[in-house]
DNA sequence: GTCTATAGTGGGATAGAC
DNA sequence: GTCTATCCCACTATAGAC
């Protein structure tokens, strides 16, 4: 919270005259990043479908980019508890729809690959792969499995 | 430190007497760690070799349980940076033979069969699938993946 | 190898003046 | 809506007596 005053040129016990405490400013952050997230998510569902190389190869690449450009939020996203209950109700299964269309509709399949895509983020955000370790290629592998 | 000390009988600075510090304390855990599930993992290969289901399977089986079983040791091992400097050499890499192994050598996918298992693991540990959701049905979906 | 006492840091949050 | 002053808590770690 101090810093984030910082950041925004005011003292930390000013921002709770805007916002009741820490858990409800992340739950807004984390209102916005679905938002942000699943505009994106659902714009490369559309170009996937478009182009020869299909939906997962596009959505996984969306993952992966919009994590390694926001990887604080991504952490905060999808780290620990969520407190769903400070939510808009349907915001979480609205940004992930695009994964169950890819999916086929098999809501298994969906959570494997979501499973699948998380674990390679939070990995490589982690630095928990070898230095040598072909990302890309790793990714790639994943991919085919799941368009399989 | 303090909660431990409580546990041990002692008083938290005692500790002290025994390793250098807390991160010291935490790599002599996950090396511990490392050996226990190491040896079940491994275990795990050798029986999935002889049965007809698989040895993903029969891995994927092994990981899960070993995390559920210790989750809390699973995140400490599994979760943020992993001082490698403080762990004996070769060992990390033991404990994940098997699954290299199962792919058939292809570190690639080896990589994206262990994200996948990690992405369900502590996505379940943290609660964030739908209570309504068939975990048993997404693992064996993306084992299914991942053994095509 | 244990203890008590304490240093030092950093965190979230409140009270009350302006 | 901002400030200063402050509270309270949790945490790792050290000093020094026994």
């Amino acid at each position: 919270m101090r810093h984030l005053a910082d950041r925004m040129g005011i003292r930390a016990p000013s921002l709770y005259k805007h916002i009741e405490s820490k858990e409800e400013l992340e739950a807004l952050l984390i209102a916005d990043a679905f938002r942000e997230f699943g505009q994106v998510f659902h714009d490369a569902l559309a170009d996937g479908r478009r182009s020869r190389r299909g939906a997962m190869r596009a959505l996984a690449r969306t993952y992966r980019g919009w994590a390694l450009a926001h990887p604080h939020l991504y952490r905060l996203v999808t780290g620990g508890r969520l407190a769903r209950e400070r939510l808009p109700e349907g915001l979480e299964a609205w940004a992930a729809e695009p994964i169950v269309i890819a999916a086929g509709g098999d809501h298994d399949r969906a959570r494997a690959a979501w499973a699948f895509a998380h674990g390679m983020t939070i990995l490589e955000l982690d630095g928990r792969f070898p230095p040598d370790a072909n990302l890309d290629g790793a990714w790639s592998a994943g991919i085919a499995a799941f368009e399989g």
